[in-house]
RNA sequence: CGGAACGUGGCGCAGCCCGGUAGCGCACUUGCUUGGGGUGCAAGGGGUCGCGGGUUCAAAUCCCGCCGUUCCGACCA
């Protein structure tokens, strides 16, 4: 492609509402531009890169057996209904006029077609996926195309006899998973995740680290113990029982609220006070005791409740349901309360908790002897700094993007939508299902959050939308755009997708800022300097290193490097 | 959904407090110039100041409402 006939529109200038380095050079390179909140229009050069992504997700899907499908965006919002998950809050986006619904993925458009056509165990199993755009209803889009409201997912679904059988769909997809951000030239770590509202037994996320990433992973610096925030647990010793006996008896704790001020009260270390924390699950008081100021792990509560709907309790219905207000409730005596534990308290003794009448709290209260836990759970979140669960050494807490998840779904969609077979034995069972995706516009973006310096985008030469960037120093001289022509057309000819700056009256500074913006993996220089000798320059925009090459050597050179 | 900020030629911004001719840089057009790291000079074109209402002789500027965008939080398959 010649520059001065395409459309790539740079910018020196800072975007002002870009603020991940990501989406600054996505702009700033002409790779996109926003539509609005959470919409993007990839322009020319963004969807070369995204098609060099999708269809390196084609190869390793297909190399595992997948096949393709091209699936509705329009849905009927009855399909939704059907599996439940039309209410899902922040979930899917409709249409006004009709009864129909943007698919926010495809579960259930893949089991309805399942349950139309798989009827044996002959007929399993199957990989099926899709390149397609998604939409979603974000609250809040936000980082450039790292969180948008429609995106392109690489979505493909597992259909299997058995769970065992879904383990192995599910490890061919990790496989493919970890090929994949290989080839895309990315740094990437894989953590054991939540399955959240998707269901399911098991589920592990690709997360690249990044500053601009909105999960919170935890990493063992020594093993390879890796897990998102939602479900990570550390090594922290139990509280345990101290000597037995003691009484429970009132103290008066005035004006003492939190738990920093009645550790500074009684001049007792904090972990032997039980903080009490009142939720309402599926409408029913809830109350969850926790080590000092531990903090509570959302995500862990709802795995431990089974899911329901949670919600804190109102300050203003406290004392008519405990008899105090926040910061003096606690487990002994509480009518009407499930009460439910984190695993440090399990068979405690000798805590402090609040008496359920205001400005007094409870001491010497042993769980075991004044207390109906109803279960103890892990339920806190873990800190930076904290023992690995596996090998005891330091956990460092960081942020990351997630690239891909993926899921073993069971029979949820297959018993919601009637997909079913009849085994060997004519006996009819669901058919057993996983999910798996990937971000499209994620692997782009990740990649340029890792690769790329104050210039510009570092392109792989895997996602690179062309491998070589010609640069003619100056269009006024005959030399320069002969040898730069010829170069041009010979690299065209053997194959490699070659830009040429050929943009007449641009200045070489102009030139040279631009081939870096962009950044593609190899600039070829064509200037008088060079050409006096016969040589042009080849630069590698990664390592910023030029050397002077024969003209004739150049594209033999340059492809040669290109299959390193 | 809570909190905050912003909205002025294509882009980045000033002007707004203190109402009175809409400005700067980049980009763009034309000519000359330059030609190895965003050349220099000159002359141009382009804006109902987000939208609607109000106050006023007069509103980019003050007041009210709405819309949009961004950030923090909540949420997040």
């Amino acid at each position: 492609m010649r520059l001065s006939k395409a459309f790539i529109p740079t910018q020196k200038e800072m975007p002002a509402d870009a603020t991940i380095p990501s989406h600054q050079l996505m702009l700033r390179a002409g790779l996109m531009r926003q539509l609005t909140a959470g919409v993007y229009a990839y322009l020319p050069l963004g969807y070369r890169a995204m098609l060099k992504a999708m269809q390196i997700l084609r190869e390793e899907m297909n190399a595992i057996g997948g096949q393709e499908f091209f699936l509705p965006a329009l849905n009927p919002e009855a399909l939704w209904i059907q599996t439940g998950r039309r209410n899902v809050p922040n979930f899917i986006l409709s249409i006004k006029e009709r009864d129909l619904v943007l698919a926010p993925t495809h579960e259930e458009v893949i089991a309805w077609i399942g349950g139309m056509h798989i009827q044996s165990y002959k007929d399993l199993p199957q990989i099926w996926y899709q390149i397609q755009t998604k939409f979603r209803n974000e609250p809040r889009p936000r980082s450039g195309v790292l969180r948008g409201r429609q995106f392109i997912m690489k979505d493909s679904y597992s259909l299997d006899r058995s769970f065992e059988d879904l383990d192995k769909s599910y490890e061919d997809h990790a496989e493919a998973y970890r090929k994949i951000f290989a080839r895309c030239g990315l740094k990437f770590f894989e953590v054991k995740a939540s399955s959240g509202a998707m269901g399911g037994s098991g589920s592990q996320e690709f997360m690249v680290e990044s500053e601009s990433g909105e999960d919170t992973v935890a990493l063992c610096e020594k093993c390879h113990y890796a897990a998102n925030m939602e479900i990570a647990s550390s090594n922290v010793s139990p509280i345990g029982r101290l000597h037995d006996g003691e009484r429970v008896e009132e103290i008066h704790t005035p004006n003492v609220r939190t738990i920093d001020q009645l550790a500074a009260f009684l001049k007792v270390d904090q972990s032997r006070l039980a903080k009490s924390l009142v939720y309402r699950h599926d409408g029913k008081p809830l109350l969850i005791l926790m080590v000092g100021n531990d903090r509570l792990n959302e995500s862990k509560l709802v795995a431990a409740l089974g899911g329901g709907e949670l919600e804190p309790i109102e300050a203003g219905q406290l004392e008519a349901l405990t008899g105090a207000d926040g910061g003096s409730i606690g487990p002994v005596g509480l009518k009407g309360f499930r009460i439910i534990a984190d695993k440090r308290l399990e068979g405690a003794n000798n805590l402090i908790s609040g008496a359920n009448r205001n400005d007094y709290h409870l001491a010497n209260i042993d769980l075991q002897r004044d207390v109906a836990v109803d279960g103890y759970f892990d339920l806190r979140t873990i800190e930076d700094g904290e023992p690995c669960p596996q090998c005891g050494s330091r956990i460092k807490i960081s942020h990351a993007i997630e690239l891909g998840h993926i899921f073993k779904l069971g029979t949820k969609y297959a018993e919601a939508l009637n997909v079913s077979y009849l085994d060997e034995n004519g006996e009819k069972k669901p058919v057993v299902m996983g999910s798996y995706g990937i971000g499209v516009e994620r692997i782009i973006a990740c990649h340029i959050e890792q690769s790329r310096d104050e210039h510009g985008i570092i392109w792989d030469k895997a996602l690179a939308p062309y491998a070589v960037h010609i640069v003619a120093v100056s269009m006024n001289n005959k030399d320069i755009v002969l040898i730069s022509n010829q170069l041009y057309n010979k690299f065209s000819d053997e194959g490699v997708e070659v830009l040429f700056d050929d943009r007449p009256n641009v200045s070489p500074g102009f030139k040279f800022k631009d081939a870096d913006l962009l950044g593609m993996p190899f600039q070829i220089i064509v200037g008088e300097k060079g050409l006096k000798n016969h040589q042009v320059e080849v630069k590698r925009r990664k390592t910023g290193d030029r050397r002077l090459v024969p003209v004739g050597d150049v594209v033999k050179d340059v492809k040669k490097m290109l299959h390193e």
